[in-house]
DNA sequence: CACCTGAATAGGGGTTTTCCCTATAGAACG
DNA sequence: CGTTCTATAGGGAAAACCCCTATTCAGGTG
């Protein structure tokens, strides 16, 4: 079921940044990116010979308007997903995103995980909504103690069951989750779960 | 944090099933199986030789009682974690396999990805039941609409968007959820957004 | 040194999800 | 025709989630 291999076009003027997204995707077999547009006009030329599923548009593009290109491709394409990155992390962006109808909108700073996981949730039909990136640092600025308990929530266990191993009270590793979800930009358990067993099985990143 | 390479025993009579494993595990930096065994003297040889932190005991080792060697390692190697399979799915056996120290029983019916499931959890620190696996067929038991409803779970979305998306009532996805858990042999919801996941990306198996 | 920030701990309490039970209607199968 | 499977969904208790507040302790900094 569903085996077909989705089609995704990305607009960035920074070929590193393209270069990560390839590499991140390198491994999904239904997942392939077909062209790199480094300017606005490139990225609709690309959409117009050959149509994509997925876009992923810096917001950014050069002196294009990246927020102009989506509106644009969300014109003539109403199906295809937009993911908007941004190296700005402000709300006020995101919103203007959405309106330009972009589907998601991600600041850089986010581990390359979390795309992947705003890509498949894209995919499956669901949105993504990040109200604001972390703080400072780029992908762990978790203390030792979260990332201990990141760990156990990647091998599937229960907050009591975690609690149990810590020594201590569930409600101090309810207090952990919190504060890890906080920092990751994450909004629910069932993200969570999913990033921590993103970042045990294969170590995401760090 | 822990980068530990995790040294691997496999006894096991039936060489297919250990190369099965072996390419399961293949693709994990931190799992290495560093010996396959024949019988229990040989498993027994090899744990004496060099030391492993998991075996993997098939429960009908030939003509040698594989719960006599789970018995046998636990004795002298408390530490070893223990993982039992078993052509078997009986309740009865599985109770065996603990009294002799196993930390978990699986039957060799289970889906792949769900042995690496129980091999993360086991190093984790917790433990795994397994009360009874799956009726009939080998991995895909589940109907049309159970997969497209643990599709929806692999996305990361709640009962309620699956719901919406599906234009039910989030009692009807809740119940598909519990039909598919019963099917697959998972006990809780963090086991089935794992399972849901792994087969989502990658598609583990099918 | 007084002050502030951040980490780790944990309780209170309302909301949401899980999870098991029951139930009905239709399809498939012998 | 009865049985089994599937899809649907409600009731209700238990668990998990999630936001708030609070304390302690450690490190920096003005």
């Amino acid at each position: 079921m569903n085996t077909e291999i989705i089609r995704i076009l990305i607009a960035d003027d920074h070929p590193i940044v393209g270069e990560g997204i390839r590499a991140l995707l390198a491994t999904e077999t239904d997942l392939h990116v077909c062209h790199e547009a480094r300017s606005a006009a490139a990225a609709l030329a690309a959409q117009q010979h050959c149509p994509h599923q997925l876009a992923i548009v810096d917001i950014a593009l050069g002196c294009d308007s990246g927020l102009q290109l989506v509106a644009t491709l969300k014109r003539s394409w109403p199906e295809l997903i937009i993911l908007v990155l941004s190296i700005h992390d402000s709300e006020l962006y995101a919103r203007d995103a959405h309106v330009a109808g972009a589907s998601a909108y991600l600041s850089k700073q986010v581990a390359p995980a979390m795309l992947l996981l705003a890509i498949r949730r894209l995919l499956g039909g669901g949105h993504w909504r990040l109200p604001r990136t972390p703080q400072p640092s780029r992908l762990m600025p978790l203390s030792v103690r979260e990332r201990e308990v990141l760990r156990l929530i990647g091998t599937g266990q229960s907050n009591a069951e975690i609690a149990r191993q810590l020594g201590r009270s569930v409600k101090t590793v309810e207090a952990h989750r919190e504060h890890i979800k906080h920092k990751l930009g994450l909004t629910s358990a069932r993200d969570l779960l999913r990033y921590a067993l993103l970042w045990v099985e294969g170590k995401a990143d760090e």
